[in-house]
DNA sequence: AGCACGCCGACT
DNA sequence: GTCGGCGTGCTC
């Protein structure tokens, strides 16, 4: 018996499967998902490895084959199905075998609480040295943790006592959740499905019972009941017996949904997410793993969530930036569901009011099937009006608020219905800038200028430096200095000069770090305890308040001007989200103020009319050859010193030049990043735009494989959602 | 990651 | 002549 092996799984520079032999006996115990102790490299060093296969034969030459020394783990830590995933994303993503691995390890195998060193069976006489036998005794009586004291110290030991076979690693006992689940009765909805819903509903059941996989992008505008066509969906399957990953953009912005699957499903109802405390989490896996049929859901790291008899997927507003990581390695967990779902032969359900333009382009195509929600349930789409700032202006009007939006204001405050005002900055001010000498605050381990909060200090939004404001300018020392631009802080201080009366809360991610303040702030306003709600990116998405019937957007150009040919993608459905919040049950208004009131994503949003904005925005994605008419990798090179970051990128350039007339692509760069330096690093990057996802995929592996001036640490991000 | 191999400069 | 710098490549 042959164990295919991944040495050092979390590491990340022995990026190959090795061949070792299965001693026979170790053959029972051995298992796929398993780690292992096995002789590496010519020194023979004990490590620890993976095992993501067994084989009965192998081309090795028998000489150079080694022995699997033990097997660690008790019960198998990842399934083949997500060591198959791993593989996919790191074809994919153009990632080393051990980081595509480590995103499918369950977090509790380094945790202290849970996983621990067992002795496997006592026996009495085990002949051990005096020392030996005492950390054996030692854990015999106390079992101990990997990061444990005890474990750190004795390394050397407790590794021979592994190859002795005398440990393994294993959950601790606790109690598990089963007995105080509570058998609550399921509430079945008093309504019917809309003619629209039932048509999309019974797609989904046909491709479901079909098999294969398939895409099923949900178009449906805002409360048009996408989520009961996702419930009844998730019914029928486990019904069938199979489990459904059911993925959200972000958790704690979705208690409702979590209860209304919870009311619908029952006990098979999983929530999985990084925030939890570990044990809730490891409850979460174990059930999820031993269970026949559950739903799991949770946000991006849910889409590993290890499930048995997978049968459906369902990611709920696809268009979500969130979906994608920031960090390496920067997976986009709707493409994983998309490896995930065509594995196991499933279909893949995308929801969203404003699809990403690449998936609905997809559906037109009939590469993915469409099923459309074009009507909101109970009530109309609120009124949009657009507001010219640069007429503001002319007009005499120098106050952040237009005329328009303060006039719309006192009548809701007057009728007692609510208003959610939102900008997508936070702090005070985003510049601060000397008039004297014209110096501009900048933050000293980012190309960004701070931010001012109005509680005395300026802070950098990208690594959070902060530094206390003097008023005094760093360079002149002139006392001139001003405060420039507007965020949630200004808006909410101003807001309260113009209406002294009402009662303002302020929502950023200022005001929430606090465990639970989003959801107190959040019912303070739905008890209506205040009137005007000011915030970010955070009140855009999900909230319902029967009695909040405007909506102002304070300025609609901040993403309209990222350098990103998503931009007007993004501004389009920011705002057709944050308008989405107006008028859910009772007639609605959005005022939305810009200085580009004719760009086509601010006017169609305004209409509500997605359509004609992807025509028009497919036209320039066609001209400039982006997305989806090509396939886009963004190479960053990272060092702490500018010159060997810039060095790093002509190594790239210098490899990816010998495969330019040999392939469909396009080389731009290279050149510095948008943000240059950013946490002390800098950055220069080269975007490549294919024709062909074959070919994408093959020359980022080519590049990874062949990039090596280690000096600078080189980030490959395919499909970028930004590149700054 | 380690470790060996190998191909050049500065030394007893 | 050889000792050792670290660039390159391999580890089942």
């Amino acid at each position: 018996m042959i164990a295919q092996v991944c040495i050092n799984y979390q590491d990340a520079n022995v990026d190959k499967v090795f061949d070792y032999l299965v001693p026979t006996h170790l053959e029972n115990s051995i298992e796929i998902g398993k780690r292992v102790y096995v002789n590496f490299g010519v020194s023979n060093r004990i490590v620890e490895g993976l095992v993501v296969g067994i084989k009965q034969t192998t081309d090795i030459e028998e000489n150079k084959l080694k022995n699997i020394l033990a097997v660690i783990d008790k019960f198998s830590i990842v399934s083949k199905e997500q060591i198959e995933l791993a593989l996919s994303m790191k074809n994919y993503y153009a990632l080393n075998l051990g980081e595509a691995l480590s995103l499918v390890i369950p977090p509790f195998v380094s945790s202290k609480q849970i996983y621990n060193i067992y002795v496997k069976k006592h026996e009495e006489d085990t002949n051990l040295d005096d020392d030996l036998k005492k950390l054996y005794e030692s854990i015999l009586k106390k079992p101990v943790s990997v990061n444990s004291k005890l474990v750190k110290e004795n390394k050397e030991k407790i590794v021979k006592l592994f190859l002795k076979g005398l440990f393994e690693f294993d959950l601790k006992n606790f109690d598990t959740k089963e007995n105080s689940e509570k058998n609550l009765p399921l509430i079945e909805p008093k309504f019917n499905l809309t003619e629209e819903q039932h048509k999309a509903l019974n797609s989904i059941i046909s491709a479901f019972d079909e098999g294969g996989y398939r895409n099923i992008l949900l178009f449906g505008v805002t409360g048009s009941g996408k989520t009961e066509v996702y419930i009844r969906a998730i019914q029928y399957a486990i019904e069938k017996g199979k489990s459904v990953i059911f993925m959200v953009p972000e958790i704690s912005l979705t208690p409702q949904m979590i209860e209304n699957v919870q009311n619908r499903i029952g006990n098979n109802v999983l929530v999985y997410h990084s925030k939890m405390k570990s044990i809730d989490r490891l409850n979460s896996w174990l059930a999820a793993r031993n269970k026949e049929a559950v739903v799991v859901i949770g946000p991006r790291s849910a889409v590993f969530a290890p499930v048995n008899n997978l049968g459906l997927i369902i990611v709920d507003e696809e268009h979500e930036p969130s979906y994608k990581s920031e960090k390496s390695p920067r997976i986009n967990a709707v493409e994983v569901a998309q490896m995930r779902a065509k594995i196991n032969n499933i279909p893949v359900i995308l929801g969203s009011a404003t699809p990403s333009i690449e998936h609905y382009f997809y559906a037109k195509k009939g590469r993915y099937l469409l099923c459309t929600l074009k009507n909101r349930i109970n009530k109309n789409l609120p009124e949009v009006l657009i507001v010219d700032m640069k007429k503001e202006i002319l007009e005499g009007n120098k106050s952040i608020f237009s005329r328009l939006l303060l006039n719309e204001i006192e009548k809701n405050l007057k009728k007692g219905e609510q208003v959610l005002l939102f900008l997508n900055r936070r702090g005070y001010s985003p510049i601060v800038i000397c008039r004297e000498c014209g110096y501009v605050y900048m933050c000293k381990n980012c190309s960004i200028s701070l931010t001012y909060h109005k509680e005395g200090y300026l802070r950098c939004h990208y690594c959070g430096y902060k530094e206390e404001y003097r008023g005094v300018c760093a360079k002149c020392n002139s006392r001139y200095v001003r405060q420039y631009g507007s965020g949630t802080q200004k808006i909410e201080e101003e807001i309260k000069m113009y209406f002294k009366d009402a009662r303002v809360l302020r929502m950023d991610s200022d005001t929430t770090s606090k465990k639970d303040a989003t959801e107190q702030l959040l019912k303070k306003f739905r008890e209506k305890e205040a009137d005007i709600l000011v915030g970010t990116q955070m009140i855009a998405k999900g909230l319902h308040f029967p009695d909040l019937t405007l909506v102002g957007v304070i300025d609609a150009d901040i993403l309209l001007n990222m350098p990103d040919f998503r931009s007007r993608e993004r501004t389009f459905q920011l705002l057709t989200q944050v308008a989405g919040r107006s008028g859910r049950e009772k007639p609605g208004k959005v005022i939305v103020q810009t200085f580009n009131p004719d760009d086509y994503s601010i006017v169609f949003a305004s209409k509500h009319d997605y359509e004609s904005f992807y025509t028009q925005e497919m036209k320039l994605r066609k001209m400039m050859e982006y997305p989806p008419y090509s396939y886009v990798v963004n190479f960053v090179t990272v060092a702490r010193e500018q010159n060997i970051a810039k060095r790093g990128i002509e190594h790239v350039y210098a490899i990816l030049k010998e495969y330019e007339n040999k392939s469909d692509m396009k080389v731009y760069g290279p050149s510095e990043n948008p943000i240059f330096k950013m946490e002390n690093q800098y950055r220069y990057h080269i975007l490549v735009k294919f024709k062909r996802a074959g070919q994408m995929i093959s020359i980022a592996n080519l590049i990874k494989e062949r990039y090596n001036y280690n000096n600078a640490s080189l980030i490959i991000d395919v499909n970028p959602l930004d590149t700054l």
